[in-house]
DNA sequence: GTCTATAATTAGATAGAC
DNA sequence: GTCTATCTAATTATAGAC
């Protein structure tokens, strides 16, 4: 008689506890993944962080490989929110096609606080783009290319205007990046430097250290 | 008779050609550990890489760390070799006590030069400083933390005299060294955007970029 | 959906012939 | 010194009970 509706309960907190080890799978991967590469970490370790076990990543993944496809997509999901949000009020893209020097101020402000809050995307970045795999041409078509693409335009937009040093758009694009994201890749290192690189004030400190260097010591404002 | 006479040649033959595996063995563990991680390296395929068995790294080194311990070493040492060669006559030193605009900027140059010539040295430091192992503590202590206050100290030495912009010292130095090697670590992400890091007219035209955003557009002149 | 048990493969390291 | 053969442990993936 109940039998109905008593079940849909019961199915519906499976499925609330299914997606729950499926995002908690998601996030443990993002760490194992950055720590150790695609290679060195292994499903047992991630499915220890996640609080399950192994053969889990086999239920709701098909493999090791797409779970790792499922978290760089994860990953470049939450970059895009965290760079919208960190953008002030009134600009909604910093290297779009209406780029001015404002814009791109803010659109490096962005990106800085977005790859510091972010330091798993870099490292896994780097690790993939090290070598030629079929992860590395499936991150370049579907996330990579279209944004160098933005900042690359927009820079040689701004160097035609005349508003921005004389500088080859692709060496602008890789020191950008680099410049940006090492601090927090390499947060580690810095800790045993001496250096705390993760608090609010160093990673202001960058942004404005960024925009002075690449677009003079006047930042973003217009000429 | 000539027992002893004959035997010599062989022996030293002997240790000529262990010699060449042992040299064989570092090259490509510098590749495969810089390609896929410490952990995603393995023994057989560095061995297979050097032409040689699996069982050969144990005889030569004691284990696959010891393996990584004087690969590290060895990539090191062609560093500093590189830097030097690659200084102008007359400067022997770039981020040296007697720092000034001119040698900040040749061992700004150098720099670049040298990480474009050795992508394996970065590719394996961003792999360990992402996370903390003894790999990475043997590093900073060995290696990194007197470069750090090098160029560190150099950059306070100028802000200090107005020859530089007002920025923080650990900012630049990540900045720098960020920027200076993303685009030969990430060579092969770099290809499939349809760009080669790899030729001197890119190098050069990198080392010119970061004289100029570090120094400005004056480059290495004194003030 | 989640668990235990296990299959199939591969890892680093060692033994012993040559 | 270098080789083949092999040990032990760890890997990804699957089978099947619940």
């Amino acid at each position: 008689m109940n039998s109905v509706a008593a079940s849909e309960p019961v199915a519906r907190r499976r499925q609330a506890r299914s997606e729950a080890t499926r995002t908690a799978l998601l996030d443990a991967a993002l760490h194992e993944f950055a720590a150790h590469g695609f290679e060195g970490a292994s499903t047992r370790s991630i499915a220890t962080r996640a609080g399950t076990h192994q053969p889990q990543i086999n239920y709701h993944f098909d493999s090791k490989e797409a779970l790792w496809l499922a978290a760089v997509e994860h990953l470049f999901t939450r970059l895009d929110e965290a760079m919208q949000r960190h953008l002030p009020n009134g600009i909604d893209q910093g290297f779009g096609p209406d780029v001015t020097r404002t814009t791109f101020a803010a659109g490096v402000r962005s990106f800085v606080r977005a790859v510091a809050e972010l330091p798993e995307l870099n490292r896994i970045m780097v690790q993939e783009a090290t070598i030629g795999s079929d992860r590395l041409s499936m991150i370049v078509e579907q996330h990579t290319r279209q944004r160098y693409q933005q900042l690359a335009g927009s820079w040689r937009t701004l160097r035609d205007r005349g508003e921005v040093a004389d500088l080859d758009e692709t060496v602008v694009y890789y020191s950008l990046i680099g410049a940006a994201s090492l601090p927090y890749v390499n947060a580690p290192e810095a800790r045993l430097l001496g250096l705390d690189t993760t608090t609010d004030v160093f990673v202001e400190a960058h942004a404005d250290a960024l925009v002075t260097l690449f677009l003079g010591p006047e930042g973003g404002s217009e000429p």
